[in-house]
DNA sequence: ATGTCC
């Protein structure tokens, strides 16, 4: 059965509330006509209408140009839910609880490092555990666990793995409040006790890029970009700990839908009231694991300068390889927001979806306040990346979100026999002149550009609907991959 | 995304 969609003008389509039997609120979906073609081809219009059915939802369901398929929600997925009526669900954080992307800036450029790259990227793969199930050089134990997952990044910080200043660009310092390491399970913990410091697989990565183009020079010049300059952009996630926490509360939700009295077109979408024990236990583990998540990308941050300063022999301030920014793009996060010319407390979930704060906004670091939020937001292997800053536009009408990335356009299953026979791991070489190492057999297939949507498509949708503005583009150079 | 099935 085909959702009904109606296009509301060059950006933007909604799925009215009578579409599907229990929609409270409309469901409001970012695209031109070429991404919603792409759109059409999966279930996440049936599941952005799903979505617009969770109790206490407000004022509507939202998607991003780069939505896809995913477990509930789509991934790219933005929904507010009132904290007395509404609910929690992790299927709209989805398993890799803040799973998100950094940015490094360097002092380096294309010239001085095209010569070096492979010994680069060899490096960054001898020293940067990728994979699946891969274990990291920073143990955790259930006694010393708590520290990391109450304090994040900041506590890798304590432990030589990097500089202060790196937390006074990630939002929220790298470490999100009300984490709870009692809800976490002994199951979580065994899984990530040994993952701390490692990439992961699948669409993870650690990328060295070159700024290509600049579209706004006076933000560029705040985030300390210039063009030519060498990047490097880290995508990771919580790793097992962050997808057992989510495996642990959805079951735990599925077992109370009854007790609560709540209906829903789809178990995936498996939630509770945010006044329940049960969301009050999620909540407190869902941050444990977003701590440990900014940890994770801590720990990768050092051990890339680290190979960095070896393979160029600069010092840390010559080679100037600062944090521009660090976002989640997998979280559930209370925040202020207005609605209908009132200030309202919402949980806002972002699967998939970037927080794009608007210049002014107090919990910006005080040098981008001028600029606006850095939103990072990584494409394909072979093509390019982007930097956004955060709109009034956006928190108007998404709740400050806008995308996470490109969005797939082929299932890993599709990509790897579209892919048979090709040696993807050349053709990024030649066509893209990008050097990758990846340990996983078939992540190059699973990963190759032509399995995403064009990211430049997506930000430009974002741009010109005004819920971000477009600032960087970065090309790849380099990548090592699970 | 993921000890890609406890």
């Amino acid at each position: 059965m085909a959702i009904p969609i109606e296009r509301l003008d060059e950006y933007r389509w909604r799925i009215p509330p009578d579409a599907k039997p229990g929609m409270r609120v409309p469901a409001i979906i970012f695209a031109d006509e070429k991404l919603m073609d792409q759109i059409r081809h999966d279930l996440s219009l049936e599941q952005a209408a799903n979505s617009a059915t969770l109790p206490g939802i407000v004022r509507a369901a939202y998607a991003m140009p780069d939505i896809h398929q995913g477990y509930g929600l789509p991934i790219g997925a933005v929904v507010a839910t009132d904290p007395e009526t509404g609910v929690v669900t992790p299927g709209g954080v989805g398993y890799d609880i803040n799973c998100g992307v950094r940015l490094l800036r360097t002092e380096l450029t294309r010239t001085e490092v095209l010569p070096r790259l492979k010994e680069l990227v060899n490096g960054l793969f001898a020293t940067i555990p990728t994979g699946v199930g891969t274990q990291g050089k920073v143990r955790l134990t259930r006694e010393n666990a708590r520290k990391p997952l109450e304090q994040g990044a900041r506590w890798a910080v304590e432990q030589g793995l990097g500089e202060p200043e790196d937390l006074v660009t990630a939002e929220a310092s790298g470490c999100i409040a009300g984490a709870d390491p009692d809800a976490v399970s002994p199951r979580a913990y065994e899984r990530g006790r040994a993952q701390l410091g490692t990439l992961g697989s699948g669409n993870h990565f650690l990328e060295v890029q070159v700024v290509e183009k600049i579209y706004d020079e006076q933000a560029a010049n705040v985030l300390g970009l210039f063009p030519g300059q060498v990047t490097v952009l880290i995508h990771s996630g919580s790793r097992g700990f962050g997808h057992q926490v989510c495996t642990d509360y959805l079951a735990s939700m599925e077992r109370a839908l009854k007790k609560y009295g709540i209906q829903l077109p789809d178990r995936q979408l498996a939630c509770t009231p945010l006044r329940s024990e049960e969301a009050s236990a999620y909540l407190g583990a869902m941050r444990a694991a977003a701590n440990y998540a900014w940890t994770n990308r801590q720990c990768l941050t050092h051990w890339a300068r680290e190979v960095f300063q070896q393979v160029f022999r600069k010092s840390p301030r010559d080679l100037g390889m600062w944090v521009v920014y660090d976002v989640a793009h997998n979280i559930a996060k209370l925040e202020e927001h207005e609605v209908d010319g009132k200030k309202r407390r919402l949980l806002v979930h972002r699967k998939g979806a970037t927080r794009a704060f608007p210049p002014g906004h107090p919990e910006l670091p005080e040098r981008y306040r001028s600029i606006g939020q850095p939103v990072l937001v990584p494409g394909d292997m072979g093509r390019a990346s982007f930097v956004l800053v955060g709109t009034d536009g956006a928190m108007r009408e998404t709740f400050g979100s806008t995308c996470h990335g490109a969005g797939r356009v082929m299932s890993r299953a599709a990509a790897i026999r579209a892919a048979r026979g090709r040696a993807i791991e050349r053709e990024l070489e030649d066509t893209h002149g990008v050097y990758v190492r990846a340990s996983g057999r078939d992540s190059l297939k699973e990963e190759m550009p032509e399995a995403y949507k064009n990211v430049q498509d997506v930000v430009t949708v974002c741009h010109n609907a005004g819920i971000s503005r477009m600032v960087v583009k970065l090309k790849p150079i380099g990548c090592i991959k699970g």
